[in-house]
DNA sequence: TTTCGACTATTAAAGTAAATGCGTCGAATA
DNA sequence: TATTCGACGCATTTACTTTAATAGTCGAAA
């Protein structure tokens, strides 16, 4: 399939040099095609991109769904899922590389993306809070706001990292501060939530 | 004094232009002096800067250690806390009036500054969790940990909202819902808090 | 000690030209 | 018909130069 070869190639790319430094004569080169052909399967730069990252989301979200379907607690899933989640935001900075401005500005292009995911990954942190509180694990509550809080919480918290990162890469110290604190708040959160 | 006409007349100029955009020449003409006088009482333009800061810094920490003597509940200490604190951060940035960016660059220039200030907050707080602890309200705990995770907390709900903003200032719908989406969470780290 | 006019060094802004890279299109190929 | 691509246009970016502005300095005056 020429699409996944073109996602493979442009994904190679991206992850080395970030989604501006990387050309689309670069990918097609890499694959043995000319950049006017890459255009006939996306139309545009930013759309290649997009294909890219949803690749990425997409097994992202699969292996929450994994997450998901296993018997633990929801104290349990939450944590691995806090876990995935640093990882997957790591990916996507690799991916794309560009300062916290620029990813501002090209925010508009990837709306609809940024809305997809946040919606499908609300409704699976809701889910996980939502069966603690149906199987007593959790006091009974709102599990849509209090997933909606815990999420701008560990966002906030990823952010607020990430902007002091000068070359976009991750080292694994930073990796392991960033989830070891991400864990310790959301085990003050899930104190607050857990039934007595 | 001087020092505090000059002080305060930089700060009106900050406050409305931001720190890139005015010039020692027009603070000194505000005030009827020469721009070279003002080095007689500052070194550098980021010193005056740091000057009216600190100022701001030293009004806060005041109107927290009221706040401390006040015979209330560490939960209600901690709820004026995030407010003051809110409406402190929004001062800086409106002072500053920088890019996220920018302001990670001049961050060396306002290493001490920062480091103070964090450090005298992280007291402040750990003082209102630790009399918390004391007094039965809280679970016994490390109030210093718990600090240092709040004040991670918030920081980074601030940061995930500053961060979209593109022109440098707060509208009061903006800081109502910054404000309550963070005594929202407060309020959940908290319950997890609180003595049974 | 305080003030400041005149000055220097540095930085920022503006202008210009060349290069680059995204995207397009018609023609060729399979 | 679907796929490929060489050549091209155009907008943007980059590189370089020039000009203007601003932070900071210094010696002299008050």
């Amino acid at each position: 399939m020429k699409e996944k070869e073109i996602i493979l190639a442009a994904r190679k790319r991206f992850a080395y040099y970030g989604f501006s430094k990387v050309t689309m004569d670069e990918i097609a080169a890499d694959i043995g095609m000319a950049k006017a052909s890459l255009y006939y399967y996306f139309p545009t730069k930013v759309d290649l991109f997009i294909a890219v990252v949803t690749e990425e989301q997409d097994q992202f979200i699969e292996k929450i769904n994994r997450i998901l379907q296993a018997k633990t607690s929801a104290t349990d899933k939450l944590q691995q899922y806090v876990s995935e989640r640093l990882g997957h935001f790591e990916t996507f900075i690799n991916l794309a590389k560009l300062s916290f401005q620029a990813i501002q500005e090209l925010k508009p292009l990837f709306a609809d993306l940024h809305k997809n995911f946040s919606e499908r990954e609300h409704e699976l942190l809701a889910g996980i809070i939502r069966d603690g509180m149906n199987n007593g694990e959790f006091k009974p509550g709102e599990p849509e706001k209090t997933a909606t809080l815990i999420l701008h919480v560990l966002h906030g918290l990823r952010i607020r990292r990430y902007a002091f990162i000068k070359d976009f890469h991750f080292d694994d110290t930073l990796h392991q501060q960033i989830r070891d604190e991400m864990l310790q708040v959301l085990d003050m959160l899930l104190d607050g939530l857990r039934a007595d």
